[in-house]
DNA sequence: GTGTAGGTGGTTTTT
DNA sequence: CCACCTACAC
């Protein structure tokens, strides 16, 4: 077969990670470097020179986006749909796994995803039953606990039995939490990943299964993959080792979040032998960006190592603007998109990118007052907003009665007439009697439990969903929804508000009728689910975009991490300040400096003509107004590739080398020294991060181990 | 059941 | 400073 057309548009470093023998593969893949060609080109290499079947063929992506570009331009490279091929997020391939196998996987036919709202809703019912003070125990952060612990593949009986107070109630927590779940069918997101993993791990015959099935494994931003995720692939690809990862360390941005850059940098020792690919040639930004961007990463200290280079011109040299303030910062930004939409580029050739979605508010009334239009990226989603997850509350209900969070929601929505007492009783009910709201409302009722007049509205809600139930049985999805909408009063409730607000729910709920006339399922394998289950399914493992709005020609405005994988001709980097960015909260946690720098590295290497660094010398922050110092980052640009520009106001030229000076002068504390510290003894610095009273020293003590210490608060004796 | 005063917290986000 | 949540009064 000609194989030319997959070929031909590749470079050298491409062409050998496309055409690489199967097996272990690692592809360090630079910002603007080609990646996505890389692997749509990879797959088509695998179908039409290797003849290898596309059933074969597992390809995981973190979104949804980036899977239907995927998808896309592997059906317009190869000419042929790719129906059969499983491409997806590493979420939908699991759930299609966990609904094929929910037997084994010790799950309810019927199990119901749930998102990070009725996570936290949850949690804070079981603080309830657990009689846990919500001051004390902030749901949130045990939230973030439970999540933290599942990306690691620790469930709550793993964790290590402690006399810590704090330590003993989150497992109190935790292990209800599971509990719970389990009981009603309820599996959270890293729920998801971590039962297919111990799906696999734990059944021999479905492992090998999917081992033979998938002969070869393609993964995307593999930097950002947690624990469970790669355990899964190591598990997938264990008797194949075709595994193929595609990542760039320099932007890995979400360790926050429990990803682990870790598995890129042991992937060769996981995989001995394993074929590394350095793609450098970056296809984006002119000369001046790039060097910049090399210059700021290249003083991380891990790294695998990597400097893009590029055959386009210099170009434009980095500006840089000093303003006054922030407002100064948003009229200067708005001002230069004037006169570049005026010179004849489009408005969505821009973006201005922060660090903190806070502030976008500022550019926002100036895009305002300058008629300029835009968009804001971030916010909730299409299925996260509140009106259409009451909607599909009701649509839950009926598709499985004993979903407990979908009858929490609206039982009272719109209000009729069942209070917090009434719940109370049911929900203490479900507990003791161990089964789900709607049964537990149901034996209440016919245990005369509640009073006469509760006992209606509830007898009166049951009745509803029910009858709802039986009347939607042969709808059109559609109808079903548009029925649900009427019947349950939701509609209407919506309506009688006459806040703007509202005015926008009633628009979104009508859109919901939309989605739902033109949802079609993902082709699945051999297991069946109604289209309703898939329907709902679909709505909780792919939340929509931002703004379902028109492609109109705007501005854009977003944080740096949503900027990852977009690339614009003309690019504001605002807010170039130190405890903004790099953010204050992570300087004070070890190793996120370079965490930060990495996001500038990725918000830069997004500038494809020309690139903007912005800061504001006051910053109003909360109220108040802040003197600030530039970003450190700032500091890190080479003067040959950067201009200043002052601001019109006061302004002095940024200290270059200031921070770095004071740096040296303000700590002896170098890597190396020896020193003693009060409690823990003496040790040897390792690492410092951080400058003046934010300094962090990362120290070996003999006697204890490792640990980092704030200078500024601990005393250290220099010996 | 609705409205408002008072209190609080305020990186980054996909699934 | 402002947006959100909760508690409480009508």
């Amino acid at each position: 077969m000609d194989v030319s057309h997959i070929l031909d548009p590749l470079n050298d470093a491409q062409r050998r990670a496309v055409t690489t023998p199967p097996g272990p593969v690692l592809v360090l893949a630079g910002a603007g470097s080609g990646k996505t060609r890389v692997l749509t080109h990879r797959i088509g290499w695998l179908v039409q020179a290797e003849g290898i079947s596309p059933l074969q063929i597992l390809a995981v992506t973190f979104t949804n986006k980036a899977s239907r570009e995927m998808r896309g331009r592997i059906e317009e490279l190869l000419n042929f749909p790719t129906g059969g091929m499983w491409m997806g997020t590493f979420h939908g391939i699991c759930h299609r796994l966990l609904r094929m196998h929910y037997q084994e996987a010790g799950l309810p036919e019927t199990f119901e995803i749930i998102d990070s709202d009725d996570q936290y809703r949850l949690i804070r019912r079981i603080l309830g039953e657990l009689d846990l003070d919500e001051a004390y125990w902030p749901p949130r952060q045990l939230q973030w606990a439970i999540n933290q612990h599942k990306e690691e593949a620790r469930r709550a009986h793993h964790l290590p039995a402690s006399d810590d107070y704090h330590q003993q109630t989150l497992y109190r927590v935790y292990a209800s939490y599971e509990e719970f779940c389990q009981r009603l069918g309820l599996v959270d997101f890293a729920e998801i990943l971590l039962r297919t993993l111990e799906l696999f791990k734990n059944n021999q015959t479905i492992r090998e299964t999917w081992q033979k099935r998938f002969r070869h494994v393609l993964v995307d931003e593999f930097q950002d993959t947690n624990t469970i995720q790669y355990q899964w692939l190591r598990l997938l690809s264990a008797s194949s080792r075709n595994l193929f990862a595609v990542g760039d360390d320099d932007q890995s941005i979400y360790g926050w979040r429990g990803a682990r850059v870790e598995n890129l940098l042991t992937f060769e020792k996981d995989y001995p032998g394993a074929e590394i690919v350095r793609l450098e040639q970056n296809y984006r930004s002119s000369g001046h960006i790039l060097a910049a961007a090399n210059a700021v990463i290249a003083r991380n200290e891990d790294r695998m190592g990597k400097e893009l280079w590029t055959e386009a011109a210099d170009g434009n040299l980095i500006r840089l603007y000093g303003a006054s303030n922030e407002i100064d910062e948003a009229q200067f930004v708005v001002g230069t998109i004037e006169s570049w939409v005026e010179q004849g580029n489009r408005r969505d050739s821009v973006a201005i990118l922060y660090r903190s979605n806070a502030q976008s508010r500022v550019f926002e009334e100036q895009l305002l007052s300058a008629a300029m239009p835009y968009r804001v990226y971030g916010g909730l989603r299409f299925f996260e907003r509140a009106e259409i997850k009451d909607a599909l509350g009701y649509m839950r209900l009926i598709s499985n009665h004993d979903s407990d969070p979908s009858f929490e929601r609206i039982v009272n929505l719109p209000p009729r007439g069942i209070g917090n007492r009434t719940l109370e009783k049911i929900r203490e009910y479900s507990r003791t009697q161990q089964i789900s709201m709607w049964q537990a409302a149901s034996q209440v009722i016919s245990q005369e439990l509640l009073p006469a007049r509760a006992a209606g509205a509830v007898g009166a809600f049951l009745k509803l969903i029910s009858e709802m139930t039986a009347q939607t049985e042969d709808n059109s999805l559609e109808d079903l929804t548009d029925h649900v909408l009427n019947t349950s009063g939701l509609l209407e409730h919506y309506r009688k508000e006459k806040s703007e607000r509202a005015q926008g729910r009633v628009e979104n709920l009508e859109e919901l009728v939309s989605a739902a006339r033109n949802f079609i399922p993902a082709e699945t394998d051999d297991n069946e689910l109604d289209l309703l289950s898939l329907f709902l399914a679909n709505a909780a493992l792919e939340a929509g975009e931002g703004q379902a709005e028109e492609w109109e020609d705007c501005v854009q405005l977003m944080s740096l991490h949503s900027a990852k994988g977009l690339e614009f001709p003309l690019v504001f980097l605002c807010g170039m300040e130190e405890g903004l960015f790099p953010h204050q909260r992570s300087l004070e946690e070890p190793g996120r400096l370079e965490e930060e720098r990495r996001l500038c590295y990725v918000g830069m290497t997004r500038a494809m003509e020309q690139l903007y660094l912005c800061y504001a010398e006051i910053r109003r922050l909360y109220g108040k107004d802040h003197y600030t110092q530039g970003s450190r980052f700032l500091t890190e640009v080479p003067t040959a590739n950067i201009e200043e520009i002052r601001s019109s106001a006061i302004s002095r030229p940024l200290q270059r080398g200031g921070l770095r000076k004071e740096e040296k002068n303000s700590n002896e504390l170098q890597p190396g020294k020896q020193v003693r510290h009060e409690k823990f003894g003496e040790g040897m610095v390792v690492t410092l991060e951080g400058q003046g009273e934010h300094t962090r020293v990362q120290i070996h003590f003999s006697e204890v181990g490792t640990k980092w210490i704030i200078p500024a608060y601990a005393s250290l004796e220099m010996i």
